[in-house]
DNA sequence: TGTACATCAGTGAACGCGCGTTCACTGATGTAC
DNA sequence: TGTACATCAGTGAACGCGCGTTCACTGATGTAC
């Protein structure tokens, strides 16, 4: 966040800060309503009663404005599920990621075109920045997920022999690993992508809308996913409200 | 397919059979190119060196040639995964899941642009047909991992109490499962969905460019996911190449 | 076999739309003396 | 406290673009006698 909330500001500080605010919201209601390619300036403008110009004060292009959205985005969805994996007790580690899963449901169904826009495809038209705030907060999603299964790496039952090395994964991706969690065998690693993938698909098949012409309670099936993960890990998995 | 390949066509028939496909071809390879929005009459007139104006000859407005081709997208996935699945023999419920699993991989590799369409968010300003190819052909593909998982059942090793009930299920969804495959217990279906969300995931994470940066090779992190679910239900899973 | 007619694929020009973006400006809000 | 000036949010009109779609037509291909 770039917003200096405590700091004191001038009336004009305040009213523009009120404004890009509102520009943002607006922008992130149009991708919610029609999805990412309808946000559009002179929509937003339109909203806001005012000149199709008068945006360009705030954010000098329209890919400017997108990459400040996306970076919210990621930051939001990025503390949700940092927070859910931490606020059960760190001798949960089923607990842990079983909250994870959740989070990463709950904010999904919270902020659908968010997470479309997070984890599916680019923007018509709109050119991310390279190495930008998508990418790195995916990263660090990606990284958060694999903590909490190298924590619970020790207590993980192994069905087949853990051949996985290092050279499965990407150089850059292993030495950022090693960087943050040490002791970590690769297995652990790739686990964290399957496990990954597994707390994705449900979430990603019910946001697009396959799983509510099919079940009735979504919620309970995707914890039962969930608390099926854990429990084929090996883990004790305490199912936490 | 509403081509009369076999049939005796003039010259004319032949003709506009021909261009028809030509559109169609060109529209699929736009959306491949920049999404499923980038699909332009205007644009397909002037690959084909045609005016804007001849394409209404084959297809009297934008919606009509989308609905085409989702259809012949839609058609193309169901008999990809089909195939697979009645291509291992019955004696091998888990190498059929598997086999369904990789199929279902290799054709959203094979054709990125059309599973998101297919499974992903709808085309902006495209209304599709009220129970139009997609949404019926998204109900063929689910009941066919179902009748799959159904035929593993009596194998699979029941980890937790089968608490699930047909409530669970949409009344809809319950009459078309119960007319195709009598004898499945509702616990069998809900579980074709875990498994659905199992294979989706992975893939949809790989399509949309989330494990390529991480993993070397996707397709035995895959595998090692299709394995560990057959293992997991207690079935043999003979791994086919 | 030749002619008259019907079919129909494709032309060319235009419509109204919404879009991102740029230009030169106005007038209210803040600041310095 | 009052005045002169600087800042800067927002105006209004216009640009060129690509889009889906409609109009009235031309001219080649097929068909019937």
């Amino acid at each position: 966040m770039d917003e200096r909330d405590g700091a004191v500001m001038s009336r004009r500080e305040r009213l523009r800060l009120e404004t890009t605010r509102e520009i943002k919201a607006i922008a992130l209601r149009q991708m919610a309503d029609g999805g990412p390619g309808a946000i559009s300036l002179r929509g937003i403008a339109r909203e806001m009663r005012m000149t199709p110009r008068a945006i360009y004060s705030y954010f000098p292009t329209r890919d400017d404005l997108i990459t400040a959205l996306t970076s919210g985005i990621a930051a939001s969805l990025a503390e949700a599920v940092e927070n859910a994996g931490t606020a059960v007790p760190d001798d949960d580690p089923g607990g842990r990621l079983i909250a994870w899963g959740q989070a990463l449901r709950e904010w999904a169904l919270a902020h659908p075109e968010s997470f479309r826009l997070f984890y599916g495809h680019p923007i018509p038209g709109y050119q991310p920045p390279e190495d930008g705030p998508v990418e790195r907060t995916a990263r660090r999603v990606c990284r958060d997920l694999t903590r909490l299964v190298a924590a619970a790496w020790p207590h993980v039952r192994h069905h087949q022999p853990a051949d996985t090395s290092w050279s499965d994964l990407h150089p850059d991706y292993v030495a950022k690993i090693q960087a943050d969690l040490p002791d970590v065998p690769p297995a652990a690693a790739a686990l964290a992508l399957r496990v990954w993938g597994r707390m994705h698909g449900l979430v990603a098949l019910e946001i697009d809308g396959h799983i509510h012409p099919v079940a009735t309670n979504p919620a309970a099936l995707h914890r039962a996913e969930m608390l099926d993960l854990v429990r084929s890990l090996g883990l004790a998995g305490t199912d936490r409200p």
